[in-house]
RNA sequence: GGGCCCAUAGCUUAGUUUGGCUGGAGCACCCGGCUGAUAACCGGGAGGUCGUCGGUUCAAAUCCGACUGGGCCCA
């Protein structure tokens, strides 16, 4: 599957622990936490359930499940795992309508209304399956077997509920307001939906001139300047603005025309005659032609007013109205009398008596109107402009903004509360709660709810003929309304409701339903109180407490974020959430959106297949999620090598050496042993500590930090300076003293590493902790957190630092000695403030000095100066014009032997492991060198053949020539060779 | 037009909240070393106008202002 050793090691020992898991249902058992434990509230933000997951998912996702496994094993009880689906909305509708070549809602009608919302039903969940195995192989643990639907019925009646409190206090009401409307999905939208589906686009940029009736001499004319054309035909006013001033301009031909003085360099050189200057109220009431003779309402149109929201940034310092087509044109339209005018149909075609464009798109009726004015003479100037312009979020039809009937939730009367709400939250990253999460807030429009929609949450609001409305808060409600039990079982979707009649719960009347369905973010931002079929059914949802923790990308905030906030603000009055950690999107390596469409998307599940789930939450645990990420595998994989990939490597080590000797792992705390192991153990119990604080504050970032460092300590320090211990070389007590300390702090390391990296955790402990994957009490996901580890003791953790620093400085006086580091070299001397250096170490830390700066001693010599220590013999470190180390600069004669003895055995060492030989399998050597090399290696022929396991070993002056099974080398200039065997088996 | 975020070595970045020793680290590169877990590790080298300009201050990557570039959101 990978062509990368590490990522397969990864990859097997994740298969052994989801076998492991699987087949003893741990995860069933753990994911809800413990039954009688604190209360940590939760709600899984519902995926639409017929999109496939991107890598924004795979990043929430991590930083949901980290908190939540953390939450766990603090003995939290999580309300509620639930995994769920967002059903509901043109998501599925689109789908449906493309699988049976459906183009209009005239043909959904014609398909029939029940038979299309029964394949919507069929078809919402059929990618619920990639879902479910993405958060496998991540590690996401959710309960996707009880996992919340929004188009259930109980669900549906929850909404209701909610739908009824928010009627009951006023809060949701019927409004003919202008709004974005999807022409080919002939529905409103929400402006959190627009807000999903602005991108650039090119319009037409025309100037026109509108002649003001009157008897001017020359005429004069009103330059108006618009980019949506197909909207003239419905004009019925021109606004300019009271305290702007305008310039009556002469033009080539002789006319004049009239625009914002501001707008004059913009249309016309600068030696342009002006004949006069007037501010804009001097214009109030002049009535001028329509562009287009089209028959419009009542009496006052056709004439210039004055507003405040004209500008003369751009355009001409006169704005054309359309009253229908705008939401500043309406509320004009609506204080001068003029009514409105919409010349569309819902499919945003002009009906047929509009003279030119009838039965025409309004897109297609922009050039062809464009030319009729040219043609007229109206037309000053013509270009393109390029803009962002809003799109319909699922099947990016450019919308249109039209006066429509819709029902409408007041948020504009709470705008404080919400306001109020937020600030309480602890969003991460901060700046997004006054940000812009919070300035979204401060200008938040009244949330256009209804949609002219099939497939979605039926508005339980039913009209009589005299206009009042009952909203119906229950089934039972509804089914005493209509006077009749309803069916059983009772799907609330619109092919059954549509056909209930109710009493009118004000005049009695029959009454019938309004024909809307819902905005599917107000199903979603539900979710905390709808899947516990609340408040119909006792259960652990409490209306006054927020849940304790969100976390989604940032395309939420005006999308479920939002949602959630406003219901928990109009419903129980408080926050939603306490904590909001928000992440920022997932770009490719160079910076791009990812999308499907242009091909540079990452796939997540082939991703995951490759480097398995700890690799790609390692990924997003150690990069700031907050920010945008550039996301490239090979980065992923180093990443995750790094840290997880030694962490593994030092498991495996232990496991070679303890399973042959059967020593048991140490699952308590072991006795207090060599400084190292003691500083090991301190080390493991800062990591501790580190990690639970991270966690706590719900910021996995220096959680990930403190177990990276953890994990290079035990490997380039702990380890590295241990390797004697677990052979044996040192004492058999102080060999089970560093297999117990090495064993207790990885299934600590595990522990810790638990919610961040639950595969590798799992290995750890099982195979460490000698579990066998035999019974799901022995996850460890199903451990408690660890409260203390081990003692900390600060003076030793510094006291290493302080050690390991010298040995770096050690090392490059070894470098300027220019003697190789296996010849040993007599003396390190420690000097002026070095001579304290690790102390509270002992003898000990001199000792792992001598080691790993290879010295036969060390010394402290507090009092010793320069003079000491001549140039001839010594290296020095000189701080501040102070020595602070001394090294030997040369090896006694035995010193050297000794080195060559070790260079010689390392090479053959190493060509043993090149031949696959156990390290106690015997092997037949020949060794080749010349004087003195020779004699020396023939003093120390015994302990050679010991330690390479050679039997025999034969020592010969030259090489036979031409024989390609000896190896050569040369260390200084000194050559020798050798030949090894094996024996036959 | 408005709001928010970001800018540090070829790449990824720490440090910015609370101004203070020669701005750290990883990857890649060059030289050297070490290595019976490791794509590990260690020493040395090269590589930085800390986006630009201005201000505050004894002192600015850090605080303030303007600008440039990138990203996101809104109108």
């Amino acid at each position: 599957m990978s062509a990368d050793p590490d990522a397969a090691h990864a990859l097997d020992a994740q298969a052994r622990v989801l076998r492991y898991w699987e087949s003893t249902g741990v995860p069933d058992r753990v994911v809800a936490g413990r039954p009688d434990g604190p209360v940590f509230r939760f709600t899984e933000g519902p995926p639409t359930a017929n999109g496939a997951p991107h890598l924004g998912h795979l990043e929430s996702r991590t930083l949901k499940d980290v908190q939540l496994r953390f939450r766990r094993m603090r003995g939290y009880r999580i309300v509620s795992p639930m995994a769920g689906w967002d059903c509901h909305g043109l998501p599925v509708e689109l789908e449906i309508e493309k699988r049976h070549g459906l183009k209009s809602k005239k043909e959904i009608e014609a398909f029939g209304v029940a038979r299309f919302c029964d394949e919507c039903r069929r078809g919402t969940l059929e990618v619920a399956d990639v879902w479910r195995e993405m958060s496998r192989q991540l590690g996401y643990w959710l309960d996707y077997d009880r996992a919340y639907r929004t188009m259930d019925p109980s669900y549906i009646e929850s909404v209701w509920w909610s739908l009824k409190t928010l009627f009951d206090r006023g809060l949701l009401e019927k409004g003919h307001y202008v709004l974005p409307y999807c022409p080919r999905c002939e529905t409103p939208l929400s402006s959190h939906e627009v807000a999903q589906g602005y991108h650039e686009t090119t319009d037409p940029s025309v100037t026109i001139r509108l002649r003001l009736d009157g008897g001017d001499d020359p005429p004069r004319s009103l330059l108006v300047w618009t980019t949506t054309p197909w909207t003239l035909p419905a004009n019925l006013l021109v606004a300019a603005r009271a305290d702007v001033e305008y310039s009556v301009v002469r033009t080539d031909d002789g006319s004049e025309v009239v625009l914002a003085s501001a707008a004059v360099p913009r249309y016309f050189p600068p030696d342009v005659t002006v004949v006069a200057r007037l501010p804009g109220e001097a214009l109030a009431g002049r009535t001028y032609r329509p562009p287009f003779d089209t028959p419009g309402p009542g009496p006052g149109r056709y004439r210039v007013v004055l507003d405040d929201f004209v500008t003369t940034g751009d355009g001409t310092g006169f704005v054309h109205i359309a009253p229908s087509f705008g939401p500043d044109d309406q509320r004009i339209g609506a204080r001068e009398g003029v009514g409105v005018f919409d010349p569309l149909d819902s499919r945003g075609a002009f009906s047929a008596g509009v003279p030119l464009v009838g039965g025409k798109h309004f897109k297609a009726a922009d050039p062809i109107l464009v030319k009729e004015l040219a043609a007229r003479g109206l037309l000053v100037r013509s270009e393109s402009l390029r803009h962002t312009y809003p799109f319909c979020w699922r099947c990016d039809s450019p919308l249109l903004y039209r006066a429509i009937d819709s029902w409408f939730v007041r948020t504009s009367r709470f705008t404080p509360k919400l306001v109020a709400a937020n600030a309480s939250v602890r969003w991460i990253p901060a700046h997004l709660r006054d940000g812009r999460f919070g300035n979204f807030l401060t200008e938040a429009k009244d949330w256009a709810l209804s949609r002219n929609r099939y497939w979605g949450t039926p508005l339980p609001i039913w009209l009589c003929p005299a206009g009042h409305a009952t909203c119906v808060g229950s089934f039972r409600e509804l089914a005493e309304r209509s006077g009749a039990p309803l069916p059983d079982p009772f799907d609330p979707h619109r092919e059954t409701v549509d056909r209930l009649r109710l009493r009118c719960a004000v005049c009695g009347a029959e009454a019938r339903r309004e024909p809307y369905t819902i905005d599917a973010w107000y199903d979603s931002g539900s979710a905390p109180f709808a899947q516990f079929h609340y408040p119909f059914e006792p259960g652990p949802f409490d209306p006054a407490e927020p849940l304790d923790y969100v976390c989604e990308g940032i395309d939420q905030t005006r999308g479920w974020f939002y949602t959630l906030l406003v219901l928990a603000v109009a419903l129980f009055d408080r926050p939603p959430y306490r904590t909001n950690l928000t992440t920022g999107l997932v770009l490719d390596d160079t910076g791009r959106k990812m999308s499907k469409s242009k091909g540079n998307a990452l796939e997540p599940m082939g991703l995951l297949a490759r480097l398995g789930g700890d690799a790609a939450r390692w990924a997003f645990l150690t990069a700031d999620f907050t920010e945008d990420l550039r996301m490239q595998e090979a980065a992923i994989q180093r990443a995750a090598s790094r840290t997880l990939g030694t962490l593994r490597h030092v498991t495996n080590f232990h496991l070679e050496n303890a399973r042959p000797d059967r020593l048991p792992p140490a699952t308590v705390r072991p006795a207090a042993g060599t400084a190292l192991d003691r500083w090991l153990l301190s080390r493991l119990e800062a990591t501790r500590a580190a990690v639970t604080d991270a966690l706590e504050g719900f910021d996995p970032r220096p959680a990930a930090a403190s177990v990276r460092e953890f994990v290079d300590d035990l490997s380039t320090w702990y380890l590295r300076r241990s390797r004697p211990r677990f052979w044996g070389e040192t004492s058999p007590d102080d060999r089970r003293a560093a297999h117990a300390t090495l064993s207790y702090a990885l299934l600590g390391i595990a522990r810790l590493a638990a919610p961040l990296a639950p595969f590798l955790a799992e290995w750890i402990h099982q195979e460490v902790g000698e579990r066998g994957y035999a019974e799901a009490a022995g996850s460890v996901h199903a451990t408690p957190w660890p409260e203390a580890l081990a003692d900390r003791d600060e003076g030793v953790e510094r006291a290493m630092d302080e050690l390991r620093a010298v040995v770096e400085q050690a090392r490059e006086l070894r470098q300027r000695a220019g003697v190789r580091a296996r010849i040993p070299l007599p003396e390190l001397v420690l000097l002026a403030d070095a001579a304290r250096v690790a102390e509270p170490l002992g003898e000990e830390g001199l000792r792992l000095l001598a080691e790993e700066v290879n010295v036969r001693s060390v010394v402290r010599a507090p009092a010793a100066g320069a003079s000491d220590y001549p140039e001839a013999d010594w290296v020095l470190r000189i701080d501040d014009g102070a020595p602070r180390l001394a090294l030997a600069r040369r090896p006694t004669p035995e010193l050297l032997e000794e080195g060559w003895v070790r260079e010689v055995g390392r090479r053959l060492q190493q060509t043993r492991k090149e031949l696959g030989l156990a390290y106690d399998e015997r092997v037949r050597v020949e060794l080749f060198a010349a004087d003195p090399l020779r004699s020396t290696l023939d003093r120390h022929r015994a302990r050679l053949a010991r330690e390479l396991v050679a039997d025999p070993l034969e020592l010969g002056g030259s090489p036979p020539s031409d024989d390609p099974t000896i190896r050569a080398w040369e260390i200084d200039g000194v050559s020798f060779s050798a030949r090894l065997v094996r024996h036959p088996a």
